[in-house]
DNA sequence: CGACACCTTGACCAACGTCAAATCCGGTGG
DNA sequence: CCACCGGATTTGACGTTGGTCAAGGTGTCG
């Protein structure tokens, strides 16, 4: 019973832009995983986007057409309930993949929390790519494999952890990924608002804040201008992670 | 258009002795996207093991070396923090797999909820395959997206679902899971504690039994023989799922 | 300079947790 | 068949964390 690809069938590729060789978040990226000539042909399937604060890039519920990388700015996803109640279930950054779970409607709601641009990919085009390109389906394994360990570390979180805990690994785990990612790691800058915070972590503003002015009249964080948040004592937060 | 899987009309008729070709679980689990010739490379490789209820299969932290099919049984994972505060990532069924992550070192402890049989596979011979079947990792790919829609699903019900929404969200998941997995769905045959359920929904023991006796009271669900549940009102429970 | 969105703080409240005590239930042995 | 044991479940009384509601502060951008 092999599995096949639905074979990609409709208009040429429509290439242009900047060659993805010299693009700057080629090594954190999917693309990273590709030769010249892949490259090549990624290329000639993508093109660039651009969503102002605030502009949903895609939608719960909608076909699943199109996936995306970000190249530089900020997004949210997130699930709604009926009456409101909002669970954002990740915050994606420069080299970060929109759309990964490969089914027939988006899961969730991706918004720009800042000016973002974005390579967008023709999932049927990405779908044949696949195919021919052993590579890219382990690279997007991989990527898939880490955002399920991600996945599981925020169920812990909000399942077992209190609001002290929870904020105290959020902005942990925003630094280590800036770091990682070669971004600024301290102070951080949180490109959501208290509101998203509270809506990752599965509290409120008003405990978000609270929570902030606990940590930093202990003086393990302090809040600094532009709304950064600067660690200044980064044992005492990673032990207050795990309730130390 | 979304991966689909492709079915090969008639048996594959591949008999070679080998249990792969005759497995029970073969069509609702990751063999089912391989043909017979690498059907019969991963019986080269595969192993079975029995675990009885309440053996660990995998720990957090140890070097991931194996990867499971589960056979038969049911097995829960979960991650724990140093004082004990337990979080239960997900319950596995006939044809899941378990240990897609395919990072250095498990991300969580695995242990069987009942008497367990389950396919092993060396994880350095699966990578081997991997790269010389497409379909293989194409098909984990499916799966782990899968499993990262469910986890999203999972953030929702943690940070933003009340008890009596979560309970709900569980006994339904479980029921429509079954039945696509071709095992009884109505009455639902809990094999896990209500224990177990607690830390699954970010819970205690106590608000599960409250919560049990007030759907019971309420029509929604009975509660049969042997710890089994009756859904009575399907549409009721649907609703109860958020918020209705 | 004023409007508006976001953030902080305070007072009070409710959902769920904690602690404790029945009760149930399957397994065991007489 | 029945009595008993031990763990799981249920139920009850009460406590706590974080939510709700409301007011005031702060900063940013016309």
């Amino acid at each position: 019973m092999p599995l096949k690809l639905v074979q990609s069938r409709g208009s040429p590729a429509r290439a242009l832009g900047a060659p993805c060789s010299a693009c700057d978040i080629r090594d954190i990226s999917i693309c990273g995983s590709l030769s010249g000539d892949e490259l090549e042909r990624l290329r000639q399937i993508v093109s660039t986007v651009r969503f102002a604060a605030g502009q949903a890039v895609i939608h719960e519920g909608d076909p699943a057409e199109t996936l995306f990388n970000v190249v530089a700015g900020a997004v949210k996803s997130y699930k709604l309930l009926p009456d409101g109640r909002r669970q954002i279930t990740g915050f994606l950054f420069p080299g970060d993949f929109l759309g990964i779970a490969l089914n027939d409607t988006y899961a969730y709601t991706a918004e720009a929390l800042e000016a973002t641009r974005l390579c967008r990919f023709p999932r049927r085009r990405i779908e044949a790519l696949l195919a021919e390109f052993p590579n890219l389906s382990q690279r997007l394994l991989v990527e898939a494999s880490n955002e399920l360990v991600a996945a599981q570390d925020q169920m812990l979180l909000l399942g077992r952890k209190t609001a002290k805990e929870r904020l105290a690994s959020f902005l942990l785990a925003l630094s280590d990924r800036a770091a990682r990612q070669g971004r600024p790691h301290n102070p951080i800058e949180l490109s959501m608002s208290r509101g998203d915070i509270a809506d990752y972590l599965g509290l409120t503003t008003e405990t978000i804040s609270r929570t902030f002015t606990q940590l930093r009249r202990s003086g393990v964080i302090r809040l600094a201008e532009r709304g950064e948040i600067e660690i200044l004592q980064r044992q005492a937060l990673r032990a207050l992670t795990e309730g130390g």
